[in-house]
RNA sequence: GGAGAGGUGGCUGAGCGGUCGAAAGCGGCGGUCUUGAAAACCGUUGAGGGUUUAUCCCCUCCCAGGGUUCGAAUCCCUGCUUCUCCGCCA
């Protein structure tokens, strides 16, 4: 959500900026919606004044053991007036809260402009795409006769999802095994665990809701509980309500969940294989930070998420998400796209964003600044380090012999048993 | 799933329906004392919002949502949640 105040002291500016990424902020009925707002708080609030000090008067009135009935009889008109008011003021108030709680971040100033995919920005490429005398396959012909069915996907659940067995399952927690103890390790993470069911204010806390239900499963017995769509959401919703200590930011974690996401705006999209699936696994990273290091955060964060593809060889390229581009929550998003053979094309591997104080207002996630003794808030960001079906699926294809076979990437061969080829 | 006991400020913990945003202690901050520190003593110390150049002033918040009342931290209802015991269970 943004600064309520930003909105009365420039809302031109904040028209301006929300056009960036083609928003279309009315911000006329906006102006109305909040006059109409002040005056009704107002009016309200001299109700309560008058309601207060004449409640007090009565009870000073009793205490001397004074007649209280004329008072009573002079106040008693005040209730329903108040009741009214009050509840006028509750309907504006949700109503703006709902149009508030609607309205996406304001972007950074870096990032570019542009409506869609095309106008991304490449930053940078890593890596050599590999060269095959043969006609490379993708991870579906591959993995056929190596465990991976869509078919018992389909028969266990439906279509879009997947079963892996033996060594290519092996494979896929090799490289969740190599995610986590590499941001551990070297990155300085801290490794939890979450619940994979989270209810609606922890949704509402990062930006999923209220706009974005249909992307979410929700759970049929019990209607408060949604599926995660990422770990970022339980994580991230850790510091909700909470002030934090200025000496224990930075916050950084590391999670390895399933997401699970209905794709209900995808459902012609990537329908063959892993890399769009209702399932899927993913080792996230989070870091909670003070105001003026998100931005330094965001460039380390994301390096934290290249390492893991730099480790793997897989070659990559990093891209600078326009403003069309731009999730709703997000000040700014890096997105790593991984080389797929199969595909012949960058595919996202890794999304890493700076939310600024977006999420942070939201959730109420505050950390006590010593400069001014005041509770303000922190700065969010998030990356994944990396999808794990993805980072999976990259390693099959980048990884394919002539016959079919896949060697196993250096980097996973201590999670392997032994085993170096599929 | 059943029975019981709780949820109050950064923490611990008081609070006959009226002057309670809330005693006391701890912690934090400022000061006195000290070469310095500790101790002691004095003072100060919640969050959000409205109005305002600013101060003043005002409103809201004692888990959440309803209700009773002129007036609710305090009474009633519902929900959530924590703890203890029983049952079930990986």
């Amino acid at each position: 959500m943004l600064d309520p105040r930003l909105f009365r002291a420039d809302l031109e500016f904040v028209t301006e900026q929300l056009n960036r990424r083609s928003f279309n902020f009315d911000s006329e009925s906006y102006s109305e919606l909040e006059a109409k707002r002040k005056a009704i708080q107002v009016k309200t609030q001299e109700l309560q004044n008058e309601r207060n000090s004449r409640s007090k008067a009565i009870g000073q009135a009793k205490a001397r053991g004074e007649d209280v009935q004329p008072l009573l009889d002079q106040v008693q008109y005040l209730g329903d007036q108040l009741k009214a008011t009050e509840a006028e003021l509750s309907d504006i108030q949700s109503i703006m809260t709902a149009l508030m709680e609607g309205i996406p971040n304001i972007l950074d100033e870096t990032v570019p402009v542009g409506k869609n995919e095309e106008s991304n920005v490449e930053i940078s490429r890593w890596g050599d795409k590999p060269e095959f005398a043969f006609e490379p396959k993708d991870h579906v012909d591959l993995g056929s006769n190596k465990g991976m069915s869509f078919e018992l996907g389909a028969k266990i659940a439906s279509a879009r999802f997947v079963v892996l067995n033996g060594m290519l399952a092996r494979l896929q927690r090799a490289i969740i095994q190599l995610m986590l103890d590499t941001h551990v390790s070297e990155h300085g993470y801290n490794e939890t665990y979450v619940p994979f069911l989270v209810n609606a204010d922890s949704l509402r806390g990062t930006g999923q809701l209220p706009k974005f239900e249909a992307d979410l499963f929700k759970v049929n017995n019990d209607p408060t509980l949604y599926l995660i769509p990422t770990a970022e959401v339980p994580v991230t919703n850790i510091v909700r309500d909470v002030i934090i200590d200025a000496k224990d930011l930075p916050l950084k974690f590391v999670c390895h969940s399933p997401c699970f996401r209905s794709e209900a705006g995808a459902y012609g999209r990537d329908v063959r294989g892993m890399i769009r699936q209702h399932q899927f696994e993913k080792v996230e990273i989070v870091q909670i930070v003070k105001p003026d290091e998100s931005r330094k955060a965001h460039e380390e964060l994301t390096g934290h998420a290249e390492i893991i593809l730099q480790k793997l060889k897989l070659p990559y390229r990093k891209v600078l998400l326009c403003a069309g581009d731009t999730g709703f929550s997000s000040a700014k998003t890096y997105d790593l796209e991984v080389w797929l053979p199969g595909q012949q094309a960058y595919r996202e591997i890794s999304s890493c964003s700076n939310f600024k104080d977006f999420q942070a207002r939201r959730l109420q996630a505050r950390w006590r600044n010593p400069e001014t003794g005041k509770p303000e808030l922190v700065h969010t960001l998030n990356g994944s380090g990396l999808a794990a079906g993805r980072t999976l699926i990259a390693v099959m294809e980048n990884y394919q012999d002539a016959d079919g076979n896949i060697q196993i990437p250096e980097a996973l061969l201590p999670y392997m048993g032994g085993v170096t080829i599929l």
